[in-house]
DNA sequence: ATGAAAGCGCTAACAC
DNA sequence: GTGTTAGCGCTTTCAT
């Protein structure tokens, strides 16, 4: 193993003076530094990271707590995590919690074992032990896309809430007035917060709401084709259906389909996150389009913005939303 | 921090036994154990691992080389690499690569920087100096999903011209005789053997090759709207469209319905993955399941095999596929 | 069964 | 500008 003391001896210098020439360069002499680069070199020395994250005490890996990497949104999220993360020189170690939260205690205790130095948690749940950040030291954690409410550190997320009124006006000024909701699992913040969106532009809208209408499922393509079963098979079924995410929007469609229903001629169909097979789905979903990529790239931002102490910021941020319209909305049939 | 010599005064022994009591409790005395594990508890004491690695010169972590994470057929292999690793005490690093291969140099150093104990490459091609195997060791490496023909290390990969001609000769046994093929990039040695078993298919029904009825894509959804666009634009367009992979598939059906198109009822589309949507695709995709997550496990099964310098057992592996026939194909229009 | 002590490879005072 | 040296937290001989 070609270590610093090789390069040492090669270079006919102390360690002390290749590891300065590694690190701070400008603070050797030409000639030394020359010396040292072609003993670098010549013994193929590559810096053990582990003896040196070691000894600062960075591990430079970030740890990322996602319920499942099998879903479209999250892929792309992750992937904006890992290029940022890449960019500041971190790793990123990936950890499928399916949504266990033993598992995920267990994922953040790699941060008090020193197998990382922060985490970002794309569900709406704190993994540290409830006493974590008493002794001052803010948690090395952001969480992102499903958010606390009550967040021990800076969060990123959509405006849920106005993101679904948007999307509920668009389905009322079309004429819609049984509209019916796939939403997400009960417990989850993200899932209430549409859920409210969809009540405040009914509200506004002087409708009454009917709870009947409103099914959840748990964001795949088959809790969508479900969902989408139990609402027509209501007494009054809905004109339009609002799902929560794109893959239950597209499970849902097939489902209608299935039934006979033409789109939007009979019923109509939003979607939730504009993934790219929303495009190409039969028809093209109308959707809220959400900024999968920066909310990872933002997380890493705050994240290392704590970790390395710089100044805190704003620790709240929303990324902004867009209502996408194509055509699998439209008037409801008369 | 609460480190080991903490613990050791606390219980009253030395740093030594401390380090016992955790890894070998057997050599300890009753009694020292439960004084050393009371210690423990009191002060909260979790072992650095960075230290615990640093010494024992293992990171415990596997890297995985992905082009794209955002590729569900990927997003489910690293499920399974995730879930794998998991069980086997290792942690997955996780480099999107974009198919940059200076990228993957840069990733196959985190192990020889002793980031990472092993890599994962689900790409073909080696992110390995030339030389790096000739010293006898082997390459810390196993090769999924795509694979290299002359791969230096173990490999886990499909039988993709088996797969290819049975889906082929689904297709024929339909009674199509212009098969289109909307292949992957072109060095790819994945491609390469789809088109194979596409061409074994073709030659034992006694049919002429048609260059021009092979089309190249990416994988993704738009690479395949575009290439059934250039299929159904030939003087004499096919019949039926194989496409390398479910994702273009769907892209695929879009354009061609797009284009009025009925499907099967004009013109057959067949897939390969089998990725969640393939079943709510309108039609549901006639498809080759892939066993994704098993490749995935198989891979860390492998690697971690030859970390551990056990058994090299087979070095190369074929995982089954399976024919799914789905609406998308019937026979052709007479 | 337990303790003392030597490092793993590196960085950062601190001297010169 | 460069060398000497003391650790970082842990495991593991080697004694006892």
């Amino acid at each position: 193993m070609t270590n610093i003391r090789k390069v040492a001896e090669l270079a006919g210098v102390s360690v002390a003076t290749v590891s300065r020439t590694l690190r701070s360069p400008d603070v050797v002499s030409p000639a030394t530094r020359d010396k040292v680069l072609q003993a670098v070199n010549e013994a193929g020395y590559k810096p053990n990271l582990m003896a040196v994250r070691f000894r600062s005490r960075r591990t430079h890996n970030l740890v990322v707590l996602v319920p499942t990497i099998a879903n479209t949104f999250f892929a792309r999220v992750i992937s904006g995590i890992q290029e940022a993360a890449q960019e500041r020189g971190y790793g990123v170690l990936l950890c499928n919690t399916n949504g266990h939260e033993e598992t995920e205690a267990t994922y953040a205790s790699l941060v008090t074992t020193r197998q990382a130095d922060g985490v970002i948690q794309l569900r709406a749940y704190n993994p540290f032990p409830e006493d974590a950040d008493s002794d001052g030291t803010p948690l090395p954690m952001v969480n992102a896309c499903e958010v606390l409410d009550d967040a021990p550190c800076p969060t990123v997320k959509l405006d849920n809430r106005a993101a679904a009124r948007l999307l509920t006006e668009h389905l009322l000024a079309l004429g819609h007035r049984r509209i019916g909701m796939i939403k997400g699992p009960r417990r989850s913040p993200l899932t209430r917060d549409r859920v409210a969106g969809y009540r405040d532009a009914l509200e506004a809208a002087g409708i009454a709401l009917d709870e009947s209408l409103i099914c959840p499922g748990d964001f795949t393509p088959r809790s969508g084709y479900e969902a989408a079963g139990t609402l027509i098979a209501r007494a009054e079924p809905p004109t339009a259906i609002f799902c929560e995410s794109d893959e239950m929007a597209i499970g849902a469609i097939s489902c209608l389909k299935q039934a006979g229903l033409a789109i939007p001629g009979d019923i109509s169909v939003a979607g939730f996150d504009d993934i790219d097979f929303a495009s190409y789905s039969d028809p093209p979903l109308t959707t809220i389009a959400q900024p999968a990529e920066a909310f990872g790239k933002q997380a890493v931002a705050m994240l290392i913005d704590v970790l390395e102490r710089r100044h805190q910021g704003e620790p709240h941020r929303m990324l902004p939303h867009e209502l996408v319209i194509r055509g699998s909305t439209g008037e409801p049939a008369t």
